[in-house]
DNA sequence: CCGATTTTGATGCGATCGCACCATAACACG
DNA sequence: CGTGTTATGGTGCGATCGCATCAAAATCGG
């Protein structure tokens, strides 16, 4: 139906401007009235879509997360046929904003990191996201015979975090893409040295 | 003079109460009002001591740094001569949250983080943070003759982004201190396989 | 010990907040 | 064709915001 088409584009119309608002200047500028602005809709119609301001802003993080989730995979899946060791390489190049596009929704997701470690809802939408990236990292590494890693868990782990590490770093503009690219391929080049 | 101390205890007592709220609610939670409340002091003597509101948060997050790094030298002081891998590994554990007092720290800083990515005055805070231990992790790096780095720097910035994703890991509770002590002996095991 | 300065308190103002209510198009469907 | 649901707009209310003003207590220097 043509109709939910059209609910679903004026809820992303809205859920994009909460993104906006959110990286330019937090979660407190995400404010009913600042929203509609941004958004060009009228105060009224961002309550109809979305109630209140609490599921607000829970709604445009799991639609910012629904995003990333399909996009990576489209990025990481156009990329062809790859080694294990090339995909350990391309799913942890999917954490780093080297585009606007990731460079925008990461500063959203630091936007939220404080309420993510109080709020309960929040905190739920957040641990959905990471343990999928997890596991699959995880058997990865296990997959790859080049590995030699014996505990390909405990690599899978240490890798995100350097990679969250390197996001964090890139957001603050102390490390610009290649440079992070070129740490990434270090530590890769140690962790997997006979495939490379 | 015991006035200047008392003022600077005044500042203290207002700046902790900043924390606890930036730590517990985002820093949208800080209002006069409610740090007054935090503080156990009327709202007038917020404004007194710091002015206005933006002042009050630039002079809290430095305070809090000039905390950390107090804090931090003393710590890393106490453990008497250590060698150039231990200490690496020392000051690395200095980013962790691995107690109540580096955990609040980091959830404070976590709650600024969207502002340093946009409001110059806290960019100028955040950024004078970080270079020294960079350029000491570097000469630690460079001096220790067990270090087989070709290149120090890059083993530096690549050490300093994985102790902030461990650090961003563990104030999610998805890592506990001792599985971010055997991430981190993990791969500093790889950096400076002689050494340790 | 007294005048000056520092420190603390109470209160008011304009702006903005989230949210609710009311009204009216637009469309769906029996 | 009429009726009920969906979609959009305008507006008012109580609460809270940052900040300023007025005022008194506490402390200090001569």
């Amino acid at each position: 139906m043509a109709r939910d088409e059209n609910r679903e584009r004026r809820r992303r119309q809205i859920a994009e401007a909460v993104w906006r608002l959110a990286a330019r200047e937090g979660l407190e500028a995400v404010t009913l009235r600042q929203v509609a602005d941004e958004a060009e809709v009228s105060m009224r119609l961002v309550q109809y879509y979305f109630g209140n301001r609490t599921t607000l802003l829970v709604s445009a993080l799991e639609m910012l997360n629904a995003d990333a989730e399909a996009v990576a995979q489209e990025r990481v899946g156009a990329l062809g046929d790859l080694s294990p060791p090339e995909l350990v390489r391309a799913v942890l190049m999917e954490l780093l904003p080297l585009d606007e596009d990731r460079r925008r929704r990461y500063v959203v997701h630091s936007a939220y990191f404080v309420r993510f470690l109080t709020d309960p809802q929040l905190q739920q939408v957040a641990r959905n996201a990471d343990p999928a990236l997890e596991s699959l990292l995880e058997s990865l590494l296990d997959a790859d015979p080049s590995t030699r890693s014996d505990d390909p868990r405990a690599d899978a782990e240490l890798l995100i975090a350097f990679a969250f590490g390197l996001q964090a770093q890139m957001l603050l503009d102390q490390l610009d893409g290649p440079h992070a690219l070129r740490l990434l391929d270090r530590t890769l080049d140690r962790l997997l040295p006979e495939s490379r």
